[in-house]
DNA sequence: ACCTGAACACCGTTCAAGT
DNA sequence: ACCTGAACACCGTTCAAGT
């Protein structure tokens, strides 16, 4: 076929399909050789768009993040609540995309989104009156509990097989339940978690105003 | 060769092999080839110990969470201290290995070693006076932040550049800084997210006796 | 500029053959 | 029981060749 007259692909249409492929299959049904296939055309192409795989994971990611909302970061007093929101946003967009987690492990590199999230919680806080060190501290300890929240089921690890937890996990008795509620589980621990760590970060605001 | 009169390989020594393999130069590197290099033996002899790969890897990510200190669970009343030292002991076993952490996201399945940990947290929290639901809430969640701080670091995370951030990003005029100040940034937003947590977990905990 | 087939150096896994 | 080489169906990536 060689050079067609209009290009068969693109960057974002490629990144689109990856996301497809990872969500419907995981991580390792992404080749460069299916991926193309997926996109009705030969391997290699895709080097004309894209450097690597792993930048082409990097990008995978940076779409899920774009679909994380930060337009409660407006400059408003109300940091708790922006917070809160943001973290059910956050957690929605991996949750849609369970797999992809794994993948943010690299941190957040040149990815547009991921800068973006950072700048626009960080900025909120400051402007709600945390001192900057604290803000990136708090931005930090954020991400680590939802980002924790969906890497994998935590109710959901468990085998649905009471025959496991026999005789060695004196605690586990009826741990072969949690995956039937899985969903309600994560779910209500995450709610727990997010509640307590906002509870504490009031706390924490308010022994740095006396100090 | 065929088969030797002691066995070359065992299944501890080929993931021992695999968990420093990991260490050293990523989960990329482990491949079964590589591996059974390491090990002085050729490619499918690992199959002799291992069904999968997948398998093994399950094994690496158990034989971490084996350095996790479970002691502090001994049913005591004081589930915060316990808590807080677990926390910092699981933290550290998953920093000793961070290049681990993204294979954590398959659950806990039949790891040994997953189920024990489970087993300890939520037997010293019911000792210790939570209700069994809270309990296994507040294991899940403890786990989310846990893991989440380990998966790949927040501040190192941001490209050293000052001039990625001009322009686009208003409030990470200081971001280049961070990776700098790397470990420092992420212990203490560690620190500050356990404190907080504990801190809104003894606020709920309390609240649910009043109800 | 953008797509292609061929090629290179790899993969995970199976299996018959050896002791 | 445990190790081996050969083989199968894959990988990511490069590159010269085509338009």
């Amino acid at each position: 076929m060689a050079r067609p007259s209009r290009p068969l692909l693109s960057r974002e249409r490629i990144v689109a399909a990856a996301l497809a492929l990872v969500d419907a299959e995981g991580l390792d049904a992404v080749s460069t050789r299916r991926l193309a296939a997926e996109l009705g055309v030969a391997g290699p192409s895709l080097y004309n768009h894209l450097a690597t795989k792993d930048e082409l994971l990097d990008a995978v990611v940076d779409a899920v993040l774009g679909e994380v909302d930060l337009s409660m970061f407006t400059g408003g007093p109300d940091w708790r609540g922006a917070l809160e929101s943001w973290a059910r946003s956050y957690r929605a967009a991996l949750a849609a995309h369970p797999r992809v987690v794994p993948a943010l492990s690299q941190g957040m590199g040149r990815r547009p989104n991921a800068l973006r999230l950072a700048d626009a919680v960080f900025g909120g806080l400051v402007a709600a009156g945390w001192p900057r060190r604290e803000a990136t501290r708090v931005g930090a300890l954020m991400r680590y509990f939802i980002t924790g929240s969906s890497l994998g089921s935590f109710a959901g690890g468990f085998p649905d097989d009471a025959a496991v937890y026999q005789g060695d996990y004196p605690n586990l008795g009826e741990a072969h339940l949690l995956a039937a509620r899985q969903r309600e589980i994560d779910e209500s621990a995450f709610e727990a978690g997010l509640t307590a760590l906002l509870d504490g970060l009031e706390l924490r605001l308010a022994s740095l105003r006396i100090r």
